[in-house]
RNA sequence: GGUUCCUUGGCCGAGUGGUUAGGCACCGGUCUGCAAAACCGUUUACAGCAGUUCGAUUCUGCUAGGAACCU
């Protein structure tokens, strides 16, 4: 039977290393979950995999877009489903590893159908917010999906702006197209995820953030820095760098602010993590691979 | 030694005789199409002591710490 084997964790856990040892144990393939690894051109501030790691394994939907390109959890759905199933050609065991709980969310329990916005619609709706503000979308909410605004929460513009595009190009209620349900994967998953105590972690994150700087993060942000509106970079990393170029930051701040958003990005993947009861937590503070193994052997043996 | 001024929560920073700004950080949370995004919530005060007052962080006095000027 086909086999997804997740890992996830917070960034800087450990995630990549342990997939790499575990894909050449079972002699396969990983495909990234990375919301911002997938595009070109930011590799230092993503913390793409290493050459070396990619030599050993290949991986899949890392640095495939270009920065400019929209992408979306749904795409993500697409991509990495097709991708697993080229794995799953040649064996039965195929890795999914990454940080972007959403994507992982996406792939193992599947997303909603929904029309494609145009971008005539997108940019549309963007201009009514701009000029008329929230309660204009609010406003329009109230009309053609009542269910969906009792729900949510008002001062969330982008998801409000999200319900009012899918109500406008759907011609119903987003809220009707809404399931809630996982979709039924016709492939199992066993999850796991790397977990250390949170001072660890944040060490891990603050000794990362000054590598990444050593390596070059600086010329790498100058690089992209004319792209700096799109919304691949609106990324840890960059953000305050981009501030430092405006002045508004010393060097010194921006360093220690990306340090710190990691950090916070590192506690919002813990919270999503700590409400995943399918989840199988590893130890550091133990060698990975041996329990990541043991855990993989034991749900195969469980579910035959 | 004298004169004047200052002292607010982890940090910055307003203000008031009673309803205990705000920002940042921390902590907690939301989440099915931009998710390393977007959004929400909570906690920690008024240097110490005494007095005035129905009531003091706010007024008075003393003590401690600090600043400026004078001798």
């Amino acid at each position: 039977m086909k086999t997804l084997i997740v890992i996830t964790g917070p960034t800087a856990s450990g995630k990549s290393a342990l997939a790499v040892e575990l894909a050449e144990y079972y002699g396969t393939e990983i495909v990234s979950a990375d919301s911002r690894q997938i595009y070109q051109g930011i590799p230092i501030g993503t913390a793409v995999p290493s050459a070396d790691e990619r030599r050993r394994v290949p991986h899949h939907l890392v640095e495939i877009l270009p920065l400019d390109s929209y992408y979306s959890a749904a795409l993500f759905e697409q991509d990495a489903l097709s991708a697993l199933d080229s794995i799953w050609k040649k064996r039965d065991i195929a890795i999914l590893c990454g940080g972007s709980m959403m994507y992982i969310d996406a792939v193992t329990r599947g997303i909603d159908d929904l029309p494609t916005i145009p971008d005539s619609l997108r940019s549309e709706i963007k201009a009514l917010y701009e000029t008329e503000g929230l309660q204009a979308i609010i406003d329009r909410l109230k009309d053609l999906d009542p269910d969906y605004l009792a729900t949510t929460d008002l001062s969330n513009q982008r998801r409000l702006i999200h319900a009012l595009e899918i109500c406008i190009q759907a011609g119903v209620p987003y809220s009707s197209l809404r399931t809630g349900k996982a979709k039924e994967r016709e492939f199992r998953i066993i999850k796991m995820a790397i977990s250390m105590p949170r001072e660890r972690l944040f060490d891990r994150i603050n000794r990362r953030v000054d590598r990444m700087v050593e390596q070059g993060l600086e010329e790498e942000v100058e690089s992209v820095a004319h792209l700096r509106h799109l919304n691949s970079l609106n990324t840890v990393g960059y953000k305050e760098l981009f501030a430092m170029r405006d002045g508004i930051l010393s060097r010194g701040e921006a360093i220690a602010r990306i340090a710190k958003n990691t950090r916070v990005y590192a506690k919002k993947q813990l919270l999503w993590l700590s409400k995943d009861p399918a989840i199988h937590f590893l130890d550091a503070d133990r060698p990975l691979l041996g329990q990541a193994i043991t855990i993989i052997e034991q749900s195969l043996k469980n579910q035959d």
